[in-house]
DNA sequence: GATTGTAATAGGAACCGTTCTCGTTCTAGG
DNA sequence: CCTAGAACGAGAACGGTTCCTATTACAATC
């Protein structure tokens, strides 16, 4: 299940939300669409300033909820700012380049032998402690191109 | 170069500190003995609890310092709390399994082969935004014995 | 098309992990 | 020993995030 960004996100996104009895509405909509020009992970200072629409209590609340029906994903980088983006299976299996000196934080695709070796790996563990593993992060830290300059 | 825990680590530390004019003080020296004894990264608040002797100033401020002389390091879960573990060169590379539910994070050791595939795909990468990678952050995100009962 | 109960909104207060301040204590070097 | 600079520790301050609550929007029913 792999959407373009477009409507059917928006369908997707609405059946998510009534799946945990919450609505779409227009300010959530307006949130996601932000994330989605966003293409990258974002912090939430970035998306009150991006839009005016997007006050700060408001987005954290709905950021809150769309995490919960599984729209959008938090993601960590190395600082202490939450960033989010659109959920995975909307946008693509991917990993992230996180900057270790500025925080920055971009999307990237592993070639498909990367992932297919993680994906074994994940499947095969379950550890003597009992943990059980169910998805996979894997970040490449660095230096992004404006910190390097 | 990779120590079992003993004098050496101290030793280790020491020159570390001394690298960054730092003093290895007693001090320190407990919130590292605190860190290893824990045998998986844990938070300020644990450090803080587990000796009497680790005012809670006191432990930030050494985390800072020995995360500056490359001594320990500051692993990312899934919550919002700090965790740090003894730097990795000094334990050995590892990756970590994090609960998505109660956070707890603990240490794993991958098969070769992953970790084989996950060096050349650092090596290689070299995206057309300039960034350059240094390193590789693994984590299995899924849920601990204890979250599972 | 009003009514009405429920959910969402938005401003600001509160929270809490972390960092800073500053007076005190320690320590290495002279 | 003495002294200067480093480290310490208690508590204040900070800032990102969450919570509170009055207000507004919505959707279903009369």
């Amino acid at each position: 299940m792999l959407f373009a960004v477009g409507e059917d996100l928006h369908a997707v996104a609405t059946a998510r939300l009534r799946r945990v009895d919450q609505r779409y509405t227009s300010g959530r909509r307006v949130l996601v669409e932000a994330l989605v020009e966003a293409g990258r992970p974002v912090t939430t200072a970035e998306l009150v300033a991006s839009r005016r629409e997007l006050p700060q209590s408001t987005t954290y609340r709905n950021l809150a909820v769309l995490e919960q029906a599984g729209v959008v994903r938090r993601v960590l980088g190395t600082d202490e700012l939450a960033r989010f983006e659109v959920a995975e299976d909307l946008t693509g299996h991917h990993h992230h380049l996180v900057c270790v000196s500025c925080g920055a934080v971009e999307d990237f695709e592993p070639p498909r032998r990367v992932e297919q070796t993680l994906a074994d790996a994940v499947g095969r563990l379950r550890t003597r402690t009992g943990f059980r593993a169910e998805a996979h992060r894997l970040d490449l830290l660095g230096t992004c191109g404006s910190c390097a300059e």
